[in-house]
DNA sequence: GGAAACGTGGAATATATGTTCCATTCTATC
DNA sequence: GATAGAATGGAACATATATTCCACGTTTCC
């Protein structure tokens, strides 16, 4: 029953193993071997039952795939992973951990040091989160979501920093059903794009100082129609807030003078979601179950 | 049976709780609340036996210890310091909290229920955010930035979930004065904007489960025609990772289904100011500095 | 298009683990 | 030093877990 001559004895070693083995193994052992590689942790930790159920797969499918690589059962392959676990662990202290990020965020000040950078941004983005989820109100948000239910047709824009958020929100009410157009300006055709707005519409607008000019035309010209809307920005007091029906702010903290959008996305997410659990309730016509749903 | 009113919730208030009460223990007791106290990780990890063997007790010693700290048994007891040690080690922590927020989330499981989706979303996406810093290593991000570095000409592509990504991408780096292409599709002109790709040059694809057709073909006719990929995705056995000359892979967690992009985003402008840093140390021609520069 | 080989899900089984129980030992008190 | 009470060890038990097995479905190859 052994695969080949070596079983891997390490957590490294096992990782290798795969990577090396994964074209050769079925669409079912793939799909554990996918599992194991990106949550090494579960496998190591939990019961043979619950990562069967984590990752969709029958336990039994979990043991063929120990077999696979040579061992006896799953339970050796789950002893190593834990073992590696524990290596790591007390390689490691948390202390010394927490000591090196203080650090690295205490010289942020020096110029060209981008040794932990990244721990940087994730604070950073991590805070921003935080402060997300206590300033923004159930009721902004039960509002926005209304808003955009009623709308007829949905159309969104975003230019420069606020297209990544603008892409995201066009896509994903896409695919939660929602009849969206995403005002790209592709070709310099905002205004062609925009051309249909009325009455019955919304725009959401996503826009990030310095306000982008396409922008706030686009929003003149959706008011100008009858047409409401909803704009995502960074400041109450910025050029759209004021023509919007509703506005969502969004403070994204800054590090190093770049700001990042892990907020905005996070509230894009919300919104989007909300919006489909709001149609499920009602029970709206078409619209694809959202729970368990990949998006 | 239950000792005092309170019984721990945390690996925090055990340790406390066995200190407080150390002196009514009973001899043996002691001599566990002592292995208990100096290694533990080994009950948290090992099996009730082992811990037993390896302290010179009984198991029921251990369940009688539990008990007398008011659990119903000694796996909740277990289950706590378990839990203790992945916060710890929040590279673990990660898994087994997604696992009670999970856990969490199926009580309220009602349908419809979005009271607080925000509240739900905030913390995913903290969790990813905390995960991508510890898992990502200080030599993928250098070995990533130093490949973009060298490239004369830079593309970048993802489509649909993957393409508020990718755009992301593409407008920070050219922000930072980096010759960038944006393979965005438009068209379907998606070959012809890769047309030109060299040997010099370097393709960042940003692509996740299921992946996209398009980005697959650009990938393997990036590396037909002798440049070198750099892929930014959810596994390292996804079909990009084989092809490319650097993986760095992204982990976001999931709620309800439905993915985020926090943590990707969060490593995506990592990579552009970690390039606009190396830039301005060598002192490269013609490159503005990154500090204080909104992004 | 048919047949053989392979892969898969789920129930059945064997095993190991945590827990309980009670006879025995230890400790404290008179 | 005797005795009552508590504590302990280890066997017996119940439970949960990993593993095996087989009928069914799927793919592959002739």
């Amino acid at each position: 029953m052994t695969g080949s001559a070596t079983v891997p004895r390490t957590a490294e070693e096992l990782r290798a193993a795969i990577l090396e083995r994964y074209d050769t193994f079925s669409k079912r052992l793939q799909q554990i071997a996918r599992f194991v590689l990106d949550h090494p942790d579960d496998l190591a930790l939990e019961t043979l039952a619950v990562v069967a159920e984590r990752s969709g797969v029958q336990p039994s499918a979990i043991v063929r795939f120990a077999k696979a690589l040579g061992y006896s059962g799953a339970m050796p392959m789950q002893r190593l992973l834990r073992d590696g676990l524990l290596a790591n662990h007390t390689a490691l202290g948390y202390g010394e951990r927490v000591r090196q990020f203080n650090a690295a965020l205490d010289h942020q000040a020096g110029a060209g040091d981008d040794s932990d950078l990244l721990a940087e941004f994730v604070e950073r983005d991590t805070l921003a989160l935080e402060n997300l989820g206590q300033t923004m109100t159930k009721a902004d948000l039960a509002r926005a979501v209304k808003l955009i239910d009623q709308a007829q047709i949905l159309y969104v824009m975003g230019f420069r920093r606020a297209f990544p958020v603008a892409s995201y929100l066009a896509y994903s009410f896409q695919q939660v059903g929602k009849r969206t157009i995403f005002v790209d300006g592709v070709g310099g055709l905002t205004s062609q794009q925009m051309g249909a707005v009325g009455e019955t519409d919304l725009l959401i607008a996503v826009s990030y100082h310095p306000y982008a000019e396409e922008t706030m035309h686009a929003v003149e010209a959706a008011v100008a129609a009858g047409a409401k809307v909803l704009t995502i920005t960074d400041s109450l007091v910025s050029p759209m807030a004021k023509m919007a029906a509703h506005v969502l702010q969004v403070r994204e903290s800054e590090v190093r003078g770049f700001r990042s959008l892990a907020a905005s996305l996070c509230l894009a997410q919300t919104l989007v979601i909300s919006l489909a659990f709001e149609r499920e309730r009602v029970g709206a016509k078409g619209v694809s179950r959202p729970r368990r749903r990949k998006a």
